[in-house]
DNA sequence: GCCAACGTTGGC
DNA sequence: GCCAACGTTGGC
């Protein structure tokens, strides 16, 4: 099993919508790396939600539930999508200051690569962000 | 609103 | 194949 993190601007597609929805097509991603990583994602996977603009903070979370397929959106064979489902909803946000404020959380892309909009987590990075969320 | 980081395009 | 110009994203 992997572990995810997406990022939405709420203005365009919020984790409010996908909550009520349940499940989605993750579609729309027109960069290269993002798309490596979407194409890398596997059924049962567990994605991380992120809001960025001005709110930059993890909403909650979601599983892979269809692995990547031809970006409905676009008739271009080089884009791909996945479907993600709902889990849960996190306690409470978890904000772009605090997984820059801590130390095991230096490496992932949110912090190192800002504009990257589909990045892989480490379980244990995975797990530190619940574990804020918790506290 | 600004700017840094990054990606893409096009001229050479 | 290089690089300048330009566009976009996203944090601040």
């Amino acid at each position: 099993m992997n572990y995810w993190l997406v990022k939405s601007e709420p203005e365009a597609y919020s984790w409010q919508e996908f909550v009520q929805k349940k499940e989605e097509v993750w579609d729309g991603v027109r960069n290269y790396q993002a798309r490596n990583n979407l194409n890398a994602m596997k059924t049962g996977d567990l994605v991380l939600f992120y809001h960025s603009g001005g709110e930059r903070q993890v909403m909650g979370i979601a599983e892979v539930i269809k692995e990547s397929y031809q970006d409905p959106t676009t008739e271009d064979t080089r884009w791909t999508s996945v479907d993600l489902k709902l889990v849960e909803e996190l306690p409470r946000p978890v904000s772009l200051k605090e997984i820059k404020g801590d130390d095991r959380l230096q490496n992932i892309a949110l912090v190192r690569q800002s504009r990257l909009s589909v990045m892989p987590l480490l379980k244990e990075e995975f797990d530190v962000i619940l574990s804020l969320s918790a506290s």
